[in-house]
DNA sequence: CTTGTAGCATACCATTCGGTATGTAGTTTT
DNA sequence: AAAACTACATACCGAATGGTATGCTACAAG
């Protein structure tokens, strides 16, 4: 019979969410857009498709690493669309945050509120479904949130907070999530829940690191499974 | 009475590991460098003095923001000598990981292997160590090693094998500990050594991390505390 | 004492980066 | 239909970046 412990790498991946990260539109700043007109439209889609395309740039070189010209060239736009939509990189920057990264997260780990099944399930399914991110040929450019997060901390307050926004959010999952597999009892509930769900997002990210630099997918599953493994009452 | 736990937080440091973080001088590939000779003695202070410094500005800015000349030039040397001592940028990365990040990670995570007591007063000595790292100061700085993980490995390969190697070399320490303990009987023997090595390392790894963009010293002590505690025997 | 060489300093250089200024075709508003 | 505005394209620009070329001094070896 299986455990939730091993569940943790039977998961198959059901939805792609990062393929298409996006619920919807985050209301620009543009006051009076038109709002079901072609010009807009098209140019809205020419927004995203620049936004997409630096994400995965940023994804693999970082933030200080990329060239947004050339990363957009590649799409067949030049510098004018480009400074068009956001004036200076750092607006690209912290709309790539805003927009793409933080709902991608939410969405996944809000299913730690919103999925049925027990606590410990969900908890399962939620750090399956991360490890099946990582594959062969990704392994090695590790969490987007992550990465971001080691390079503009520092350097950058506008990112530090809206990053430390998305960590208080997902820490708010989890931790109700796991008060609540304290009470159903299939958490032991003399770990302390807020300590606990620091710790999760720390082991995942960590996970990911350490994969990322392995360059090997397994490590993280072995940090899910044995976290949970350690979570539930013995 | 104190468990092991609760000693994490009460360790205060008895070594300046980061201060001085050069066991010896790594042998260069300076073929016939005179041994006691004045000129040269001169030339590897300001070698040192080049890498150290450039250690430092990476731990802030990342390899990629870092301005090697500009770094060196507040040291009042000027290009001259940088390009004298490491003919690209590469190379001076290289030497940084190779001879102050690596010396520095092994030194304190060897204690797992050679301290004294019991593995868990050891595992709890260095999580305490490590906690004890972390202050209002350079908290949003985090981890280098992390960072430069993070940064470097999907860029450039020879970074992360250097990086993967000091990985490696961890997670031995860590086993050994491990099953040391669990044959001492102080770790929970039914949780896997190799996956709890990985585990500690993530969990160590993501903790300064969560710390470092929350700039909260403290999330990592919770990360620590806890990890402990589930791998102690119940 | 000459010759070589380590240990720098100074000046120069091509490329790149992030950004601006300007033009213009199409669209929307009035 | 005129005016205004959106959505780009093109060309240009100053500063920074990473590096090179050269020269000069002190010391060490032969």
């Amino acid at each position: 019979m299986k455990t939730p412990a091993d569940m943790v790498l039977d998961y198959k991946p059901l939805e792609k969410v990062v393929q298409n990260p996006l619920p919807t539109q985050a209301t620009t700043s543009l006051g009076a857009s038109g709002k079901g007109s072609r010009a807009s439209e098209r140019g809205q889609e020419t927004r995203q498709l620049i936004l997409e395309a630096n994400f995965r740039a940023i994804w693999k070189h970082g933030f200080q690493g990329v060239r947004a010209d050339k990363v957009v060239q590649e799409l067949g736009i030049t510098k004018g669309a480009l400074y068009h939509y956001f004036p200076t990189k750092q607006d690209l920057g912290y709309a790539i945050v805003d927009e793409l990264i933080r709902p991608m997260y939410l969405k996944s780990w809000q299913q730690l509120e919103t999925a049925d099944g027990s606590s410990i399930e969900r908890l399962s399914t939620l750090l399956a479904y991360l490890g099946s991110m990582i594959n062969n040929e990704n392994v090695t450019l590790g969490c987007p949130l992550n990465n971001l997060m080691q390079e503009m901390s520092p350097l950058d307050e506008g990112f530090r907070i809206r990053l430390s926004g998305i960590l208080t959010t997902l820490h708010g999952y989890s931790k109700r999530c796991i008060l609540q597999g304290q009470a159903e009892g299939s958490i032991r509930s003399t770990l302390n829940a807020d300590s606990l769900a620091w710790m999760l997002i720390a082991t995942v990210e960590g996970g990911y690191s350490m994969s990322k630099t392995m360059a090997d997918p397994t490590v993280f599953g072995m940090c899910a499974r044995l976290l949970l493994k350690t979570m539930i009452t013995v």
